[in-house]
DNA sequence: CCCAGAGTTGCTTCT
DNA sequence: TAGAAGCAACTCTGG
């Protein structure tokens, strides 16, 4: 056992060296003190419940891609493996840990876990480093800025950050001194597991598309900010949610995980916008990147964000229950071939175009299921590589119209929205390839094939492909009453409440 | 207190 | 064929 000080770096969602101040305060320490340094990362028993597949898989990635990375400086990365709370006290006492350093995260499971770990250090007398650097902007001083209150449009949260400068990122790049390896440091324990490890089948899942890992992300991020004409013409309402290839950049799963450092992607693209005339948000770019700011002023500063009781920025809405609907959406198994491709894309791809989110979303609560936005975010957090606590809550929020958005009467059509974009339904075809020879005509609204024709196709409706499980057409007009009337119940209350 | 204007991205029909 | 109007009509912000 050691008797050498040690300074631990705990990585959680920020998977990276470059622009990770909290990393350098580790290194900085532990080598100006002759400490030993241990970048950690803890993997929690019951990971594999707790993470879809794809996203355990991304994560496992980025992890294994922070290891080489950190040896190239000398170091290495330490897993651990136990329930947070539990494990670091007893490891801390082991490594005799004087030092910890982190990134500030807001979802609700971590701040839980800090809080414990902190009172911990707290009696133990471990200095606790912990740095804003997961997003643009720091959301504790734009919500003081606001006075105490989140700001519920997204101009508004955009005039409170317009004359904040945004600081510099900083790198890493010296080599750590020999005198910070500890004993234990070659010890085969420590290393990132396999999916197999884990209990995930490979074979199981489908060819990876999108690689986990801080390298990835920053080729990633290079290969669009080269493409400069685009990004400066980037609007997101004229993207595509069914092109075959990801209209969009899919840097989200590098940036929720910490993989690519929000503040860095910022000044990339004030880079490339300088001197070229460049669209604006909300529909740009740097539109999209302030649309995860509002979302985590929001989260920040309010109680229960993933919950629609005991949140105050949520309308209560009498959601209803119906688990076969329910299972049938998140299985892509509606009967609506657009949406069940959707759907089906998630599951294996791990993304899916914003708009793409947007007409799920909708199709599930307010647009026809009448299912909480609740049961959705829960979906969606086991199949998004890019799942992110305040993007997930907030934006079910937004198109179930419970906040941010209240123009529940503006409701997608699960036939209509995609043709816009692609009226041979090739994305339809591909995800759903049982409807495959299905003419364009009908490759939207089956059901409306003539019975011939589903046979000449090779596949009949309630037989190959489900029966739609609602009539969008009926359904959505009784639910747009059901909003008017949960509407109108909720601004009785906060009449009330002015009142007394 | 009220009012006007704005709000990332609806659908259908008509011109 | 792109754009506007009709549909029925929400809340937040700022004056």
């Amino acid at each position: 056992m050691s008797t050498l000080q040690t300074v631990v770096h705990w990585f959680r969602l920020d998977l990276r060296l470059h622009d990770n101040l909290a990393l350098r305060n580790a290194i900085n320490e532990a080598e100006n003190r002759k400490h030993y340094l241990k970048p950690i990362y803890v993997i929690e028993p019951d990971i594999k419940n707790k993470i879809g597949a794809n996203r355990l898989r991304f994560l496992l990635q980025s992890l294994q891609d922070l290891d080489v990375n950190l040896r190239k400086i000398n170091s290495r990365l330490f897993i651990v493996k136990g329930r947070a709370v539990d494990l670091l006290p007893e490891l801390f006492e082991k490594w005799n840990v004087k030092f910890l350093t982190l990134q500030v995260d807001i979802d609700a499971e971590l701040v839980k876990q800090d809080e414990i770990i902190e009172k911990f250090c707290e009696e133990k007398d471990i200095f606790v480093v912990k740095r804003m650097q997961h997003t643009v902007y720091d959301f504790n001083s734009v919500i003081k800025k606001n006075n105490g209150g989140i700001p519920l449009t997204y101009q508004k949260f955009l005039s409170l950050v317009a004359d904040t400068q945004v600081k510099d990122t900083i790198e890493i790049a010296k080599q750590i001194s020999d005198d910070c390896k500890s004993t234990d440091f070659e010890l085969e324990e420590y290393k990132v597991p396999s999916l197999e490890e884990v209990g995930i089948n490979e074979s199981e899942l489908l060819e990876c598309k999108y690689p986990g890992g801080e390298t990835e992300g920053l080729k990633r991020l290079n290969i669009y900010m080269n493409k400069k004409q685009w990004v400066c013409n980037f609007e997101k309402p004229n993207s595509s949610p069914n092109s075959i290839e990801p209209s969009t950049t899919v840097l989200s799963p590098y940036i929720s995980h910490g993989c690519l450092s929000a503040k860095l992607f910022y000044h990339k693209l004030k880079q490339v916008e300088n001197g070229m005339k460049h669209t604006l948000p909300p529909v740009s770019l740097m539109g999209q990147l302030m649309w995860r700011e509002f979302y985590y002023v929001a989260g920040a500063g309010t109680k229960n964000f993933d919950k629609m009781v005991g949140n105050t920025v949520c309308t209560q809405i009498p959601w209803g229950k119906n688990e076969v609907h329910l299972k049938a959406w998140a299985e892509g198994k509606t009967g609506y071939p657009f949406v069940d491709a959707i759907m089906r894309q998630l599951k294996q791809e791990g993304w899916i175009h914003h708009l793409a989110r947007h007409m799920v979303a909708c199709f599930l609560t307010r647009g026809d299921l009448w299912i909480s936005w609740e049961e959705g975010a829960k979906v969606f957090e086991d199949y998004l590589l890019d799942y992110d606590w305040s993007l997930n809550a907030g934006n079910w929020m937004w198109l179930s119209a419970s906040a941010f958005f209240y123009k529940y009467y503006r409701v997608y059509s699960p036939v209509a929205f995609g043709k816009k974009t692609d009226k041979e339904g090739l994305y339809i075809r591909k995800y759903v390839p049982e409807l495959k020879k299905y003419p364009s005509e009908f490759i939207y609204e089956p059901w409306k094939a003539p019975k011939s024709v589903q046979r000449t196709a090779g596949c009949v409706v309630g037989e190959d492909y489900p029966n739609r499980i609602v009539d969008h057409d009926k359904v959505h007009k009784v639910n747009i009453q059901k909003m008017n009337a949960a509407y109108k119940v909720n601004k009785e209350k906060k009449a009330l409440k002015r009142k007394r």
